[in-house]
RNA sequence: GUGGUUGUAGCUCAGUUGGUUAGAGCGCCUGGUUGUGGCCCAGGAGGUCGGGGGUUCGAAUCCCCUCAUCCACCCCA
């Protein structure tokens, strides 16, 4: 086995799979450039605070995944496990905490110490949006659309929508009650998992995937009949402007979600043909509190798993994008026609072409195989008889045709 | 964190109950064509069999440890 691979649970990203990385991110830019929204970069790395504040103390997240130093500073860093919190600690910055709204998405490396798997990776790759500033039903909705539209415009097709609400802040305590009272009664029977969640945080209770937990979530009481009407007005409008934008939702009420910061509209989106780990993307609307910060910043928003978008195409046989082949390979036969290819190459790339060029005098052969193996569109021959009558053997590596042309014309040969 | 799987050439993998110089296909190099690729033919290079220890006259093969991989659980994207 090879000594040279990457840590555990990261990967080398070679150019051939860079087209498909390419689409995933020009796809990102043009639709959500259709809503408004323009790219924003943050840090790799944040105050580790910005992350424990941000995604609550009790996500698993933050308890178990971060990838955690200490900087030259004796500060706490840590690498972004996601880019939300990073997102909110930058738009601090900007005006959004007085009611005006934001558009941004981002797309970049995010880093979670787990156990790699199918579809899992320590460092992973995200795009996400986050309309932030402001609170609105259509806004949610919109969000939503968005992100079937961009799954849309790669060619997935099959994903499944699920959405549900987790009300305010406030609705939570009395549902929160109603929940802890019910399971305290059945948490024997319940997984070790579940007995801690119990009092640290009931609601991930409700998506357990234990049999026997299941059983008693079966039974649970109905938590949004524990919210305000304003919540499940809020809830309800949501759904209706998903219905006006034709997107299909199915409503699962035990979604919960891992992050904390979530209030109102959840959603993930699962994609059957994937396996173990089906969430392709998943979001919602947030209250994030930050260091320093009594108010939280408020928003909506998603994250998709690219390397997940990619297993499904690769599961849907969506084609890779093809690029036109337009590379020139040059052959020089002789030491001195070798030489002279090199300023020929630097003029035919400052004119647009991709230029391959052999630096050595090998033989033919070898040079025309070289051709063949970087899939060259044409190859351009000189040997000492064309350096004596300035002109160059022009073939066209698909037909298999060739001519001589005078050097100076060669571009107007390779120009259509 | 728990459980399982796999680790032999650049890649994909064979390697029979432990037995001589460890194989194939693909790829690579050279030649068959004095300056013409892909197809074909011939030849060639390339491996401390993941690492360490043990059993044995003898280990890729059996045992232990270790590292790594992939997968499931978990969690999520």
């Amino acid at each position: 086995m090879a000594k040279s691979i990457p840590p555990p649970g990261t990967s080398d990203i070679f150019p051939e799979e860079m087209p498909l990385w390419h689409r995933l991110e020009e796809t990102a830019d043009k639709v959500f450039s259709l809503y408004g929204y323009g790219e924003l970069r943050t840090p790799i790395f944040e105050y580790t605070e910005v992350f424990q504040r941000g995604l609550g103390d009790e996500t698993e997240v933050v308890q178990k995944e971060m990838y955690t130093f200490e900087d030259r500073g004796g500060r706490s860093m840590t690498l972004r496990p996601e880019n939300t919190a990073g997102v909110m600690r930058a738009l601090l910055n900007t005006d959004v905490m007085n009611g005006n709204e934001k558009r941004v998405y981002y797309i970049g490396p995010m880093f979670r110490g787990e156990r790699p798997a199918a579809g899992r990776k320590r460092q992973f790759h995200q795009v996400g949006v986050e309309n932030v500033g402001r609170i609105a039903p259509g806004l949610d909705a919109e969000n939503i659309a968005m992100l079937m539209h961009y799954l849309e415009e790669l060619g997935i097709k099959g994903a499944q929508l699920l959405v549900n609400t987790r009300g305010t802040r406030e609705d939570r305590e009395p549902a929160a009650e109603a929940l802890r009272a019910y399971f305290a009664e059945r948490i024997d029977r319940m997984c070790p998992d579940c007995r801690e969640r119990l009092d640290k945080n009931v609601w991930r209770i409700l998506d357990c995937k234990q049999d026997a937990c299941i059983n008693e979530v079966d039974g649970a009481p109905e938590v949004t009949g524990f919210f305000s009407e304003e919540s499940r007005e809020y809830f309800k409008k949501t759904c209706g402007y998903l219905d006006e934008l034709k997107v299909n939702y199915k409503i699962e009420p035990r979604l919960v979600r891992g992050l904390d910061y979530y209030v109102h509209t959840v959603f993930e989106v699962t994609h059957p043909d994937l396996g173990g780990q089906n969430a392709i993307a998943g979001g919602g609307r947030y209250e994030l509190f930050l260091p320093d910060n009594k108010k939280p910043v408020i928003g909506v928003g998603f994250a998709a798993g690219l390397e997940r978008l990619l297993m499904v195409q690769e599961a849907l046989g969506v084609p890779a994008p093809e690029s036109e082949n337009r590379t020139v390979f040059l052959v020089g036969l002789g030491e001195q026609a070798v030489d002279a290819n090199m300023a020929l190459a630097s003029e035919l790339r400052k004119a647009g072409w991709p230029v391959i060029t052999e630096v050595e005098a090998k033989s033919m052969k070898a040079q025309m195989r070289a051709a063949n193996r970087v899939n060259a569109r044409f190859s351009v021959i000189r040997g000492e008889d064309e350096l004596a009558r300035e002109t160059a053997v022009l073939k066209d590596m698909e037909s298999g045709e060739q001519q001589e042309v005078p050097v100076g014309q060669l571009i107007k040969f390779l120009n259509p």
